[in-house]
DNA sequence: TCTAAAACCATCCAAAAGTATGAGTGCTTT
DNA sequence: AAAGCACTCATACTTTTGGATGGTTTTAGA
């Protein structure tokens, strides 16, 4: 624990030590350059932050407010397919699907597949999620 | 931590060094101010959005904590356990995960396997049910 | 400082999930 | 009748996931 503080401690003197030999050695030349580029460094710093910041509270925002008018035939997914989806979203196992529907499990598998080929995702999770964003399933 | 630390600060040093190497390289070449301002512009404004967002991230993370009464440590589940929950409940893969953690993904396999024993299910889908079913994540 | 818990990683194995392809049946629409 | 679609099923395959076990390292607390 002192050990790698000492170290990182060492590292990052040394790299500040090399730094300000850089520094001292394009001082003549590169006065004015820093001074602008350090304001520039500073004015989209605080913009790219404010930014950065703005985004996340609009997709938290968003995303809380999702409207429930869309069904399933909108999407191009078929009925069975939705009674997969249904049953998909409450967590069972593919197996368990073709049993509660009385198919077999490669029927599933199937109509797994192209739901997600139609919401554009690669696993059950994934389809859960984007099913729910969609107002498809509530679960 | 300390790796983090580490990275961040090496990244940062590294992107310094690269700043002063261009800033040489285009001043005795081409003299031009623009290209100079642009490129720190351009980098501290990413720079900026990644930590506004980071900051947004990690303010609606405690946020939300604070607002749920329910913890995750009164499940049992560890801090690093719930990072990986909460990545499970994005429909993130094994290898995701250990990408954005930067662990392997044996690791993930411990943790999520630990995680399901916590919450008494047997694969990541219920696992997210049953997370949002207690409050732990809201996704 | 000693210790327990947490975090990390690995290997082996089995099961589940997912991909690709082909094909048969029944219904509707043109 | 023919075409198109939804539904069904199969085979063969690859990838992912999950379980079990045993370890090392790191961290935090008594």
């Amino acid at each position: 624990m002192i050990k790698t503080i000492l170290v990182y401690g060492l590292v990052l003197s040394a790299s500040i030590l090399s730094l300000h030999c850089i520094e001292y050695f394009f001082w003549v030349r590169l006065h004015t350059f820093e001074i602008y580029g350090g304001l520039i460094a500073v004015l989209f710093l605080t913009l790219g932050f404010w930014f950065g910041h703005k985004y996340s509270s609009t997709r938290n925002a968003t995303f809380r407010s999702v409207e429930q008018t869309i069904n399933y035939s909108d999407l191009g997914i078929s009925k069975r397919e939705f009674d997969v989806l249904l049953l998909l979203g409450k967590g069972l196992s593919n197996q368990e699907i073709a049993d509660q529907l009385f198919v077999s499990m490669n029927t599933v598998k199937t109509h797994t597949s192209r739901i997600f080929e139609k919401l554009d995702v690669r696993n059950r999770t994934q389809a859960i999620l984007k099913a729910r964003q969609k107002g498809l399933i509530l679960s």
